[in-house]
RNA sequence: GGGCGCUUAGCUCAGCUGGUUAGAGCGCAGCCUUCACACGGCUGAGGUCGUGGGUUCGAGUCCCGCAGCGCCCACCA
């Protein structure tokens, strides 16, 4: 910087907030204040995995709250010395960007196409979607995508985010394409991920298969309808079902079946003979303590189906509606007319009344409310249909493996601690593997194909895969090795796999990603394991626990050294703060409002894993801190004159010493909160130093440093308020990093972002001092100031006389800073009295 | 059904390993045009720390039960 042309301190006559945002953020941006160095040794490296936005519509405040707590952590140890990596991503691939191109550029995805590179949109739209490769969908994708990516980058550098810009990723990028495939193939050649034709829950309106992670369950009314098998009585919600009834169940202690077990009975109906068979899993006290085990209504149908080797009778197909024709071993009949081609809704209604005709449903169906599993963004209950998809170990059928990736999180630092049970009890209730295809276009693509046999049969078994170095690949428009593109389709030739991973398959590997996994091995190796996860708390069982999957698998480590989960923003809404008059609440309107410090201090706050209310009187509080810092800064620079300030030799009265031994514990405090990533802990000791030091320390020592007189003692306070203030504006600048850059410009060289932070050595032998001169004199300083409001008299009153009684003891620490008590309370005449406990008797001099 | 977190002044929240009269800010009341700051300063009034027990010389702070709120998980016939 070189705002000191004159000689003089830099300092403004009228200092503001106005513009610092712009200012500084295009400064640090030009003097690449946040750029990562390539040549940084692991040993010097603080590397953070941050979490890549879902970059559909606009960033809300959660997001802000999050990212901003990161950052001040970032910042904080930046300033301790370390060099950071600290990207950021964009996570554009996926079901809501794919919705998005659909419906904005008026396209449907048809993988089956070649692609095109002369692909160009019309000008009009048509009334029809326009079908394109995949490829060309993508590249679609990312035209969208990267004006919202250009957006957040704003947004996030508005609110100065000290990322190193230079390194951004989007998802959906060739290089995120690329590792993603990496590691999924080498998944495959250890056998961690397979293929298998299995019943999975399936959505039937975006018709694709769903992962457990991606469910959630929602109360649904439904009823109890009591059918007659033969003689038996079931319950089931799900008449409708019937025909796919394959068996009935009860525990094998049941003694109400027990002499029906191995016998059969027939359903209502269809009149299909089926098996009555115990299992643990049934229970007793459940509606008759018999159910209907059916392909699929549930989880435990597919528990029972295959632990008791039952036949399959599917009869839902992938669009949500009843076959048209019936399952094997089920007639053909006027019951199953009535449900043929029907819904799944139409097909219970008709089944109902046709049991109701027939006499074998007892007694009216019984409304109840009962749990249904949706796919998150699903519209109607998740059915089960048979598919043959992907899966990749992890420990959901394989006790081992489980119990190490229990074991592994035990190596992870959690911030706060008490999250990592979440951890815990998902690992603990997964039910299977993890299943990472979907049926969708716009993905990472599988880079897989199949050979096909003489009569055009795909080889399952015997995935043809790419070369490494081929990376990314699209099955449906590249061909294999050894292949052409003619032979796509025909008999001996290839077919690609049509699917798509999951969209934490490829988040998953966001640390190899960033890192440069198999690409940049000197990055690699600086950066990777990496030290913080920072992420929210409902994606652990996805993000981090999916993340920390792949990293066992490839690197047999932990990814991280420590994670920090945040916490929720509280709907303001839901509180009862008034409906605001059709003003959308978004991040740029309150950034412009309160300033992006103001709005950084908010979010500092929420302590690491609490749930915070969005709450813009904390934003006001954060801009006063601002402007006091401005204030506050210009004064006690702006009277620090020409020559610089003393150093610490030059601190003497005892007033000084009390106060940097005040600093001492503060600068103590807040690296030891920092280091445990408390955060709002380490704002709010520096905080509440800091107004202190300004209502009392600075009152009582302004006339001393800048009044008439000069010598030592005002030497004394000059360097201390030169020490003090260099370390206020380094303990403030990982969560007010725009107006500690700009106080801080006043006077030093460089930014106050890559000085080093404050040590307690830097107040030299005075750390140890007591600090109760500070306390004695500002209880005194108040005193006074008490009966000058009490007369209603201005604080420019003079005092008469001052009478301060006190034992000994604190009578000496009066005396210390008698001179100092004089002058800010203006008193003439100034006497002491030894007493029990400290007492100020106040005489006013008349008006 | 299991688990985690929260419950402290009207509001938003601090209170670390238990220790003298429980803290901050906002809001509220009053005062001060003060020479860094009216986008301000000073002063003040507000709390039986959700509830019932227990441990202890002493509990907001530890233990047990209960209630309310929020979240997570669960094979939900």
């Amino acid at each position: 910087m070189s705002n000191t042309q004159t000689g003089s301190p830099g300092v403004p006559e009228k200092p503001s907030l106005d513009g610092l945002e712009e200012r500084w953020a295009s400064t640090w941006e030009h003097d690449g204040t946040y750029r990562f160095d390539p040549s940084a040794t692991r040993a010097e490296v603080f590397s953070i995995d941050t979490p890549p936005p879902t970059v559909s519509g606009s960033l809300h405040m959660g997001s802000v709250f999050g990212y901003v707590q990161t950052d001040a952590i970032a910042r904080y140890r930046r300033m301790r010395g370390w060099k950071l990596f600290y990207p950021m991503g964009w996570d554009d691939n996926g079901l809501p960007t794919e919705r998005r191109v659909q419906t904005y550029f008026g396209v449907t995805c048809d993988p089956s196409l070649p692609y095109d590179p002369d692909f160009a949109l019309p000008n009009e739209p048509g009334k029809d979607d326009i079908p394109v490769s995949r490829p060309n969908f993508i590249e679609l994708c990312e035209r969208l995508t990267a004006e919202d990516e250009q957006a957040f980058e704003e947004l996030w550098r508005h609110i100065g985010l000290s990322v190193d810009w230079q390194r951004t990723y989007a998802t959906i990028g060739d290089h995120a394409r690329r590792t993603s495939q990496r590691m999924f193939l080498r998944n495959l050649a250890r056998g961690e991920a397979y293929s298998s034709e299995a019943p999975t829950m399936w959505d039937v309106d975006y018709q694709t298969a769903v992962a457990q992670a991606e469910m959630e369950d929602k109360e649904l009314p439904g009823a109890y309808h009591r059918l007659r098998f033969d003689d038996i009585e079931i319950e089931t919600t799900r008449p409708e079902l019937v025909a796919a009834c394959v068996a009935l169940v009860a525990h094998p202690d049941d003694e109400r079946y027990a002499d029906r077990f191995g016998m059969t009975v027939h359903t209502p109906l269809f009149g299909v003979e089926v098996p009555v068979l115990p299992h643990r899993l049934a229970e007793p006290d459940k509606g008759t303590g018999i159910a209907m085990i059916c392909t699929f209504g549930d989880v435990t149908d597919i528990i029972w189906w295959r632990e008791l080797n039952l036949p399959t009778r599917s009869i839902i197909l992938r669009n949500g509606r009843i076959a048209e024709t019936p399952p094997p071993g089920v007639p053909d009949g006027e019951a199953w007319r009535a449900i043929a081609g029907r819904t799944v809704k139409q097909a219970q209604r008709a089944m109902v009344e046709m049991l109701a005709a027939s006499g074998e449903m007892d007694g009216d169906p019984r409304p109840i409310t009962h749990a249904v599993k949706f796919y998150e963004r699903g519209d109607r209950p998740l059915e089960i249909v048979t598919s043959r998809q992907w899966f990749i170990r992890n420990g959901g059928r394989d006790e081992d493996l489980r119990r190490r990736l229990l074991e592994r999180a035990t190596e992870l630092d959690w911030h706060p601690t008490y999250m990592k049970v979440r951890y815990d009890d998902w690992v603990n209730g997964l039910n299977g593997d993890w299943l990472v295809s979907r049926q969708r276009f716009f993905g990472v693509p599988f880079p897989i194909w199949y050979p096909l046999g003489p009569e055009g049969e795909p080889d399952h078994d015997s995935p043809l895969v790419p070369d490494e170095g081929r990376l990314p690949v699209d099955p449906t428009t590249d061909a294999p090795e050894g292949y052409t593109e003619e032979q796509r389709g025909k008999p001996g030739g290839f077919v690609g796999d049509p699917d798509v991973m999951d969209t934490w398959a490829t988040s998953s590997v966001t640390p190899q990603i960033v890192c440069g996994w198999k690409e940049d091995p000197d990055l690699f190796a600086a950066t990777f394991p990496m030290d913080l996860r920072p992420q929210g708390p409902e994606i652990i069982r996805t993000w981090l626990f999916a993340t920390l999957l792949r990293s066992h698998l490839e690197h047999d480590v932990v990814p991280w050294k420590h994670t920090t989960i945040n916490g929720w923003i509280l709907d303001p809404d839901r509180k009862k703060m008034s409906k605001s008059k059709g003003n959308v609440v978004t991040p740029m309107s309150l950034l412009e409002e309160f300033g992006s410090d103001a709005v950084r201090y908010w979010a500092c706050n929420g302590r690491p894993g609490t749930d915070t209310a969005l709450d813009t009187g904390v934003m006001k509080i954060g801009r006063r801190l601002a402007i006091k810092m401005l204030n506050a800064s210009k004064f006690a620079l702006g009277r620090l004159g020409e020559e610089a300030a003393p150093g610490l030799d030059a601190v003497h009265d005892a007033l000084d010493v009390a106060l940097l031994a005040e600093l001492a514990k503060l600068v103590e405090g807040a690296t030891a909160a920092h280091e445990g990533f408390d955060y709002a802990r380490a704002l709010e000791l520096t905080e509440g130093f800091f107004w202190s030091f300004c209502d009392d320390y600075v009152e009582l020592v302004k006339t001393r440093a800048y009044g008439e007189g000069s010598g030592e003692g005002a030497e004394s306070a000059r360097a201390t308020l030169a020490i003090a203030l260099s370390a206020l504006q380094r303990l403030f600048a990982p969560f007010l990093p725009f107006v500690a850059e700009e106080v801080w410009s006043w006077w030093q060289e460089g930014s106050v972002h890559t000085a080093p932070w404050p040590t307690v050595a830097e107040v030299g032998p005075h750390a140890g001092a007591e600090p109760t001169v500070l306390d004695v004199a500002a209880e005194v300083l108040g005193a006074v100031r008490r009966v000058k409001t009490e007369h209603k008299r201005s604080m420019r009153a003079r005092v008469a006389t001052l009478t301060v009684t006190a034992p000994r003891a604190i009578l000496l620490d009066v005396d210390a800073a008698v001179g100092d008590i004089v002058d800010a309370a203006g008193v003439d005449n100034f006497v002491t009295e030894e007493g029990e406990a400290l007492s100020v008797a106040v005489e006013l001099e008349e008006d």
